[in-house]
DNA sequence: ATTGACCTTGGAGTACACTCTAAAGAATAA
DNA sequence: TTATTCTTTAGAGTGTACTCCAAGGTCAAT
């Protein structure tokens, strides 16, 4: 049990992956090529699995598969340090604030509208969202 | 002064959006054909630059291009209602909400692992961050 | 032996919003 | 006149992350 074999379709079950996402994840190089059987199956085991939760967690935080490739590449090289984990993770703070402040603005910016427009059947034209939006700015 | 006409470029300019922007919107339909110069120039006229506007105003509040087009149908259609507006607005209020939670766990997420990562030298295989990679979710 | 489920590949398609290119004609300034 | 700048088009390319397809070979069960 210890170093599983497993076809693509046992990887992908097994991390709820679609085949076609591994598939393309080892075309991009995120997933490194694995071993073939003789009529050219690809051959997994347990570190895929490994590999694909990484992926799969570090999506989970919003970086990016080229993002991704930088973390593996840290964390595979013999001198990767914890601070350059900490500063991708930093910077990805800063730009999920950022994002986060930006979707703060049209919110608040909707909302604004929403309470303004007394909807109904009136015409657009006297629409406090059509004003809005033909507001010169 | 009342109905200036304008070639791209200065359409362009006074709206701060690129010609092949521009060109781009009245391929998707976003923007009517305009009227063509003998030579084949288009000729623009201050609706254009309403309507562009209008674009850049909804595009602020988070609408995509296809979610503008409805907007601008709606507000073209005599029988557009400010309701129908508003049902706009209320779902992209949504959407943004939406947004914003998941990126305000991924934050969460985030800040936890950069306080608990000592940083420094130290080999990844230790590291926090390497950690929670690494775990089953 | 045959059926059905599995695997392979290259390549195209999707969504989104542009952005760039090349080749050509048109307008303007010196 | 000439040089520069402007405009046109179709079509390709960008970035992101897949997803789907067809045509074909393989494997396990009946």
């Amino acid at each position: 049990m210890e170093n599983q074999k497993m076809s693509i379709g046992q990887l992908s079950k097994a991390t709820n992956t679609s085949k076609d996402t591994i598939r393309y994840y080892e075309t991009i190089g995120l997933l490194q090529e694995s071993p073939r059987s003789n009529a050219g199956y690809r051959i997994f085991d347990c570190e895929s699995v490994r590999r694909l939760r990484l992926i799969k967690n570090a999506k989970s935080l919003g970086f990016k598969l080229s993002e991704i490739e930088e973390i593996i590449q840290i964390i595979q090289s013999p001198d990767g340090t914890a601070q350059q984990l900490k500063l991708l993770v930093e910077s990805k703070i800063s730009s999920a604030k950022n994002n986060i402040k930006s979707l703060e603005k049209m919110q608040t910016a909707l909302e604004k509208l929403f309470k303004k427009c007394p909807g109904g059947t009136i015409s657009t034209d006297i629409c406090p969202i059509q004003m809005y939006l033909m507001e010169e700015r």
